[in-house]
DNA sequence: TATAATGATGTAAACGTTTACGACTGGGTG
DNA sequence: CACCCAGTCGTAAACGTTTACATCATTATA
């Protein structure tokens, strides 16, 4: 039952060479000699030697970990953005271990201690509500550091962030609307701050200006069944022709209510979520979204980790994925 | 900018002590007057010392760390589960690393392979495509496994498992659809292997036998774009008075395509789901489902893994947690 | 042929902890 | 006063690697 582990030293025994030289064929294969190299690996093989990870990045100063910290797996941007990082981790030889931001009685001290007590070579950030003191947090620590998915308000130290233009990609949409004669469209915003949220909300701003049209923002919670009351009452006082909701989950909310009372999508009312989840294909009609490669923003942060990592410094600063925007049922 | 690491000799050095006493104090601070006791965590404070978890790993020959084998975040049953993991481990110290399970080119050999050199105390096992290949390596582990979420079928080594008891939900649903009249009752099924959804056909399939009734099984993938047109091509072939998806996402896609083809949903037929994700409140009739508690089924599997660890052994090796069952709209 | 350069391997010191063991106190016991 | 014991603390050996340096053999150069 009990499997005592293989150490170097038993490979190196039974291959007749020194430790350094097993050692060698697993990081510098180059620097020995082919016969030997094969004899190592055999007995490596036989052995079913692993090396040990934690004993190699005592000795080596260098983890081989890195961090994500992360505040709700659940949240279908994070967990995408985890499986593009997971994927790139893995062929990088990177382990990825998990910081989990959001608990009761967890500060973001708490946290953040815990990330250089781990001894992790880099750190990706994946908190979409971001929170000052974490910024705060991040410019002092020496690590390397990426920020997936996040807006950071610009400054003088800059941190590096990947993520797609939220500003635009709201303006744009916006912009469409205003095209096919929307004079009263909303914005179905969150009441929690989030900074890409509030990019939405400066992009949606700022086509409506340019077209002279006055805002109309309802702030809500994200949650459905708090949702519905809340908007039902709102569109019931106010004349809309037009809803962008800044998730899928809320513009499907405010589908569903717009239908209820009444009112015909897209006819009468044409309907924009974001993110393009698997709830924007399951409305009736189906939701027109912008469409956010979450898992691709994952694998481009990851990437920039490594070689933040390995040259300790980075070009661009500021990576912009292209969006995408999609036309479904709900708009015309 | 480079801050310099600081270690145990050094906060040795400034208390005036040896570094095993401060070791002792992070470790058994009874074991030390509480006046050196006082000091020694000044110093700490005040240097901002935080033991080096890879160092502490080798020393102690355990990592405190739990590896969690995962196929895919994105999956909500995975996400809630990874959440509750989360936590849990949190408050009794252990951190997580994550072995992503479902890579192209990553075999379950690679995976199992990465996870004995990772040297982690324990391992949560969360693939819900329940590969028998994996099966087999678990057993030959000396390590501590847990199974969250996955049924594996009963055999000479069992292997500790929490989830709840699909058979029976998918049972019970199934009698209360045939209490309430409905003869053609259809089991919408995912087209790949899931052992989890496998139990669910089987209660689905013992409610009927008993009330002899006959089964109507589609099988179909999982992914609404591909579900629609095989949904509605069957709907349209067969008479069906109610619907049990084997997921939320393809009971909404059914419940869509029914009221598509003019059928009154719940009148004509009732639709139930199962997982009790955000989903099911979105759709219009909400949808009736299983409620799955997959977040307390992470932070039980999570219990039960520090106990294994602890104790190396456990007295229930297959804890079910309870489900519930919502009634919405979609069912009378 | 002597010497330098190169390649292949071994030796041993790190890496930052934990922990068995021993040494030193001081107070209680007989 | 001799003894023992509990409470504290220090000494030093692990833990399993990596890697600078030393050593030796081999080949190229003059």
């Amino acid at each position: 039952m009990k499997k005592p582990k293989v150490t170097i030293y038993e490979v190196a025994g039974k291959a007749n060479v020194s430790l350094a030289t097993v050692s060698r064929v697993l990081n510098y294969p180059e620097k020995v000699k082919q016969s030997t190299r094969d004899r190592v690996m055999e007995v490596i093989n036989e052995l079913g030697y692993r090396p040990n990870a934690i004993a190699r990045g005592l000795a080596s100063r260098k983890s081989t970990f890195i961090g994500i910290v992360v505040p709700d797996f659940s949240r279908a941007s994070v967990a995408e953005a985890v499986n593009g990082i997971a994927l790139l981790a893995n062929s990088y030889g990177y382990q990825i271990l998990v910081f989990p931001a959001e608990g009761e009685d967890r500060s973001s001290k708490d946290v953040w201690a815990d990330v250089v007590a781990s001894q992790v070579d880099g750190v990706l950030y994946l908190n979409d509500l971001v929170l000052e003191e974490d910024i705060s947090y991040m410019k002092t620590m020496s690590m390397p550091i990426v920020v997936a998915n996040v807006m950071v308000d610009d400054d003088q130290t800059p941190i590096p962030t990947v993520n797609i233009d939220y500003e635009k990609a709201a303006y744009d949409i916006t912009q469409k609307l205003i095209k096919r004669g929307r004079k009263q469209i909303m914005l179905a915003q969150t009441r929690r701050y989030y900074s890409m949220n509030q990019a939405k909300e400066m992009g949606y701003l700022r086509a409506l200006k340019e077209a002279g049209l006055n805002p109309i923002i309802l702030r809500t919670s994200g949650k459905p069944h708090v949702n519905y009351p809340v908007v039902t009452d709102f569109l019931r006082n106010n004349k809309v022709d037009a809803i962008i909701g800044v998730r899928d989950s809320i513009a499907v909310a405010c589908l569903n209510v717009a239908i209820e009372l009444g009112h015909n999508v897209p006819d009468d009312i044409e309907v924009y979520g974001f993110q393009n989840t698997r709830t924007a294909l399951l409305s009736r009609p189906q939701l027109s979204t912008v469409d956010v490669p979450t898992f691709e923003i994952g694998k481009q942060a990851m990437e920039m980790l490594t070689v933040l990592m390995e040259d300790g410094t980075l070009d661009e600063l500021e990576v912009k994925v292209p969006f995408g925007i999609v036309e479904r049922g709900s708009t015309k």
